[in-house]
DNA sequence: ATTAGCACTCTGACCGAGTGAGTGCTAACA
DNA sequence: TGTTAGCACTCACTCGGTCAGAGTGCTAAT
């Protein structure tokens, strides 16, 4: 049931030469091209057998072959080395998030743009999760006679806040005490945690007045709370697409626009994926059936976790796109390694 | 030189016809279908003569007539008449505009959304331009040694903050000194005013650790202004356009695409449309040649004034459309008009 | 001024032949 | 027994030609 050394020869071969030209390779082609000693004849069996094996498909009788997800798989796996990046193209990954470096969220998004200007894929990248972040502190202000804004701070500096009507009139003592009565009950704990118990927690006074106001602040609460966790999505490279003849045909282009029109239900399936870097090939996303998907994942200060992707056919530059990420990621981190006496700013998310 | 009665008659009728069914209209049809009292080769006249005055076009010799956008445009400005909507699309309106009511970005959010489904077209959303939003308050918040929290409050309760790290250590008396100093510096200004000026302003201290503190601050502060001057742009149904035959080729398809993919240059574009509701019809759209664009302007709390707008092929129900758009914005604006005992919150970008 | 009639034009669908790339099989060969 | 040459066969694609249908533009009659 393995492969000879001479099929994965042969296997390679085709892959390498689908993937450059994407179209359906023939066995005389290969023998041309890639000195492997043998005749067209005997190509032609081997890649007989290797479609047997499910390795290969034929659009039709005539046609050369076409490596199928199976191989591709093999190949991400077994057969593809590390490539090393062009300096060109890591002197312009370290210029443009130099660039950037100081907030936070532009330099995700140059992330996305440089992944999808150098594989000329669509790509995206999300801003780190925050399940894992605890409060700090929370913090109420006054705008006007009804107007409050309420501040959420998460230990790794994350700040989000909200500005809210109040139907009752309010006084600065009421909001400096109900703000360190929040922050005594609510200091420390995840806002995974705090959201979801679901209960709003009686922060603990007897005077009436700062109940109500209690009351009124609460529902803004969790809805800041809310607000908190949520990822952003970048994509990029979007039309990248178009030029790719496996999405000359309109109902192709139509279906992979409309995976990214629903940016929630995207987002939550990269969240789901594991750490590190992930490929996925063609039946394996199940949705996206006839695309590949690679994840990879950055840290904030070793903690915090983000993830940047890159999405096109199944027909794609595997290796390079890989190493790619790789550098890529490595790089993020270390950009936002949060070292003393860098004025680094604009932690905050939306 | 003016249009006879009988050719703006056949005029709408063509438009309508075409409108409907995307395809060259002939005499036959519009004599059979609109009762005009007419031949068929009465109208073949006159049609002909709507073409040489640049109404009409001609994909070919044996082909019915297409309206231009000189005929588009008359219809706009003196054919069409105002559309009353569905009760079934108020409806839909007003439940999913309330629903979301109390949060801003949401309901903005929503409107597009509303847009795009009722139109089958691509809409978007505007957050409200904030140039003449004036700084209410200015405040600055520890986080840890070396890091601190700036946050910018506008006169609207817009409030926007970045998190930086000092490379000075700070203490609590100079925070609360520098954020007393600077409100009082910017109070009442936009920030607008207050970027645009660019002069780092002495807060007048002669503490020499104020100074230094402030130094280290005034980077994000100008940061943090041109953050809160950012709009946000909600771009919904952009894959709709797929299901129309004037986007039936890849290449249009594609061309439609990338107008979207650079984001700013859409924004600024947009930005700088007059208020109400504004149609741009074909050419009339330098780099968008053959889409028509119809933009709207909503308010908030009277003031502070935001946009959505519509973009398809110049062949749209121009009438349906801009009603819609009238009927939407007013709801918007009448949304955002803080009554007092109002609970709305969420008045903050980005 | 309007209309009927008719010739003319152009597109799009359909058809059939020819071409070329590539396979699969068979028989010969090392 | 694995490899190879040779050859028949298959299939998609292209090209030219034909045909039908829609619609115009012109002319002559009303």
């Amino acid at each position: 049931m393995d492969l000879s050394e001479r099929q994965l020869q042969i296997l390679q071969a085709i892959i390498n030469d689908y993937v450059e030209n994407a179209e359906p390779v023939g066995s005389r082609s290969i023998a041309k091209k890639y000195d492997l000693g043998v005749s067209p004849a005997t190509i032609r069996n081997e890649m007989s057998d290797l479609e047997e094996m499910g390795y290969l498909t034929h659009p039709h009788t005539s046609a050369g072959r076409v490596p199928s997800d199976k191989a591709y798989r093999l190949y991400v796996n077994n057969l593809m080395k590390k490539k090393n990046l062009s300096a060109k193209d890591k002197r312009l990954i370290n210029e443009r998030l130099a660039a950037s470096r100081d907030e936070f969220d532009a330099t995700i998004r140059h992330a996305a743009e440089l992944l999808s200007e150098i594989t000329h894929l669509t790509s995206f990248a999300l801003t780190p999760a925050t399940n894992e972040e605890t409060i700090s502190f929370i913090r109420l202000l006054p705008v006007d006679e009804r107007t409050i804004i309420l501040m959420i701070v998460g230990d790794s500096g994350n700040v989000t806040n909200t500005t809210m009507r109040l139907k009752v009139p309010y006084t600065q003592e009421g909001l400096d005490l109900l703000s360190k009565n929040m922050t005594v009950t609510y200091k420390g704990r995840t806002l995974d945690d705090v959201l979801k118990s679901h209960i709003i927690e009686d922060v603990g006074t007897d005077i009436a007045a700062l109940n109500a106001l209690e009351a009124g602040v609460m529902p803004g609460f969790l809805r800041t709370l809310e607000d908190m966790l949520n990822v952003n999505l970048y994509m990029e490279g979007m039309t990248n697409i178009f030029n790719l003849p496996e999405y000359s045909s309109i109902d192709r282009a139509r279906d992979f626009m409309q995976l990214f029109a629903q940016k929630d239900w995207f987002t939550q399936k990269m969240l789901q994926r594991a750490d590190g870097v992930v490929v996925t090939i063609g039946d394996e996303n199940a949705k996206m059936k006839d695309c590949s998907l690679i994840t990879a994942t950055y840290h904030v200060d070793g903690k915090l976790v983000g993830k940047i992707g890159v999405i096109g056919p199944t027909r794609m530059k595997y290796d390079e796109v890989t190493s790619l990420m790789e550098y890529l990621t490595n790089n993020l981190s270390e950009s936002f390694r949060l070292t003393d006496g860098d004025d680094k700013t604009e932690r905050n998310n939306k």
